[in-house]
RNA sequence: GCCGGCGUAGCUCAGUUGGUAAGAGCGCAGGAUUCAUAACCCUGAGGUCGGUGGUUCAAUUCCACCCGCCGGCACCA
């Protein structure tokens, strides 16, 4: 019975483009286990898009001078791009205000606000709040400067003073000013809608803490989230404000007076994108109320790949929505990696726009092959702690891992056939143990990288795939079928045959993490195209196969000069 | 301050339920080989498993305290 799974990865901002710690946080990831679980014959429907009414959007909009529409369009398609080089390949990739998607998101924002508020897990309250008169909006906290109440620091924030530290209301902040129009705002009332999360501490603790054991065929959480949420439990989870006063974003759609001119606060309606994009892509495939297939049927397992600054929305605030909602099931799984620091100059930095430090998607493709970095992604990737980008790493194991151990092997065994074995897969002949012991050891592989990606450790298994190959090249050191051709050519026919069915076992091994390089394998040994089937990885292809020309999978890089190491 | 994470060979890190598991990869040194992208293969590091106590027949693995890094404690996502 094959399962069904419903991954998602976290919707980036549209207001940038992407960089080596978006990828390894949660898109490449999502992007090996959605691969994987379809090799396996499951059902997955891997979803994703933009998430277009960030604040932040609007920002840098205003920056550049062009209406945020534009803007964030721009990016949706930027970004989309530079996922497609990666070879992250979703079922579908929408945006929460991409044109031909908001109909559908509206509709589906707006059920679950109204839902959740006729349930009654809404408390409306009315507060003070800084207004901008030119701009026409109220302030949120970052859009407003003054002189912080407690030291006199002139350029305080709007809730915190970065000259003594200290925190506080925006409405104490002396001699305010907006940072949209520098103006002085005044004061003005507005009522909010806050969903009561409190409401939901002790179910989303039970919840919560049947994930810290293993739970269906679902593995159990990681302890860095369950940690982290059930610790902001404890300490008493607040209302939250689900509404803002923007122009930008989902209209509130109740009929309150008070909510005129309303939008909804931007982590209400982005994860509800995961729900409304799965609906555009069944209503594409013929039947919009299929989404309910992947979201509703208990047969199905949602697994959200995010980096560690959602854990809070995907573990508590998301379910705790679809609690208020109630039809819905809750995520099965909530995988949530560290933050991918950079080592910049000999320091472990922060990726960050303004540090010039980040390593760009779109410029990394211009000069390099989307495999390596798929790789060496996974290969440090931030699972249980904060790891670094390092340039110099990252050539040194393309270079001795990638090039080294796997693409070595592979191309040491398909020129070695065809030079003296006519280019077709030689005779099995007769398996002595050690031969025997590279077949059984292909299927032990096979299950060991299994049993890692289903539960979510992408390095552990990515080392099982370099193990394998690591193996096939002592196995063929130590055959020396270079001298065996000479003495006993049925023996070196044997020794090829192994090493050619290990080559076309790491080409299925290796698809869900190195897709560019695992589709070249299987055109060398000439194997119809087609999805990924894991279980093939131990059919053997039969002697006579064809063996075409052999390609070259990696390359070997250098490290060029410091200065465009990392622009 | 409170909460969480981390501190294992030169480097990057694995170590599941406590007892021949103190390991891998890389780097480095020596050797071997030629099928292969100066790739591959073999050998070598004697590391107080951050520190100090404790529990135990036995602790890197459990407990307490301490030291050192990092992160979170915002109407920020």
């Amino acid at each position: 019975m094959p399962r069904r799974f419903l991954v998602t990865a976290g919707l980036p901002y549209s207001n940038g483009r992407l960089h080596v710690g978006h990828v390894a946080g949660a898109y490449l990831p999502a992007d090996i286990f959605a691969r994987f679980q379809r090799a396996r014959g499951n059902e997955v429907c891997f979803v994703c898009g933009s998430d277009d009414h960030g604040v932040a959007s609007l920002m840098k909009a205003r920056e550049e001078g062009v209406p945020v529409e534009e803007l964030v369009g721009r990016y949706n398609r930027l970004q989309e791009e530079d996922f497609g080089g990666l070879g992250i390949e979703f079922d579908i990739y929408g945006g929460t205000h991409r044109p031909e998607f908001l109909e559908t998101h509206t509709r589906f924002s707006q059920s679950m606000f109204r839902r959740v508020h006729d349930n009654g897990y809404f408390v409306k309250r009315t507060t003070k709040q800084l207004y901008d008169v030119e701009a026409d909006q109220f302030l949120p906290d970052r859009y407003v400067e003054g002189t912080c109440p407690k030291c006199g620091n002139e350029d305080a924030h709007g809730d915190q003073c970065d000259n003594c530290g200290s925190t506080y209301d925006q409405i104490e902040l002396e001699n305010p000013r907006s940072t949209i129009t520098g103006t002085t705002p005044e004061l003005r009332e507005t009522t909010h809608w806050h969903l009561s999360l409190d409401r939901f501490q002790e179910p989303l603790r039970e919840w919560l803490e049947t994930k810290r054991e293993p739970h269906g065929d679902q593995p159990a959480w990681r302890p860095t989230v369950l940690n982290f949420v059930l610790g902001q439990i404890k300490g008493g989870l607040p209302e939250r404000a689900m509404t803002r006063d923007l122009h930008w974003g989902i209209p509130v759609p109740l009929e309150d007076p008070d909510a005129e001119g309303k939008v909804m606060y931007v982590w209400f309606d982005a994860p509800i994108g995961y729900i409304s994009f799965t609906a555009e892509l069944m209503k594409r495939q013929g039947n919009e109320a299929d989404y309910e297939r992947w979201w509703k049927s208990e047969d199905s397992e949602i697994v959200h790949f995010i980096g560690e600054d959602n854990t809070v929305f995907h573990a508590l605030v998301f379910p705790a929505m679809l609690m208020a909602e109630g039809t819905y099931q809750l995520p099965s799984q909530v995988v949530s990696n560290s933050y991918l620091n950079i080592n910049f100059g000999g320091e472990e930095q922060k990726i960050s726009k303004s540090r010039g430090n980040a390593v760009w998607v779109g410029e990394y493709l211009q000069d390099f092959d989307p495999d390596p970095l798929r790789y060496y992604l996974t290969a440090v990737a931030p699972e249980t702690s904060r790891t670094a980008f390092d340039l110099a790493d990252f050539v040194q194991r393309n270079n001795s891992e990638l090039l080294g151990a796997l693409g070595n092997f592979v191309n040491r065994v398909l020129t070695f056939t065809r030079r003296f074995f006519d280019g077709v897969v030689p005779p099995v002949g007769t398996r002595d143990e050690a031969d025997a012991a590279q077949i059984a050891a292909i299927a032990r592989a096979q299950t060991a990288i299994a049993e890692n990606l289903d539960a979510h450790r992408y390095k552990a298994a990515l080392g099982e795939l370099m193990a394998l190959s690591r193996e096939a090249n002592v196995y063929f050191n130590e055959k020396e079928p270079w001298a065996l051709r000479k003495t006993d050519p049925e023996a070196a026919g044997t020794v090829l045959n192994v090493c050619v069915q290990t080559v076309w076992s790491l080409a299925v091994l290796m698809s869900p993490f190195l897709p560019f390089s695992a589709a070249r394998i299987r055109t060398m040994l000439e194997r119809p195209e087609g999805d990924w089937v894991w279980d093939s990885a131990t059919e053997e292809l039969p002697a006579g196969s064809p063996i075409g020309e052999p390609v070259l999978l990696f390359r070997q890089y250098e490290l060029e000069s410091e200065d465009d190491s990392a622009e």
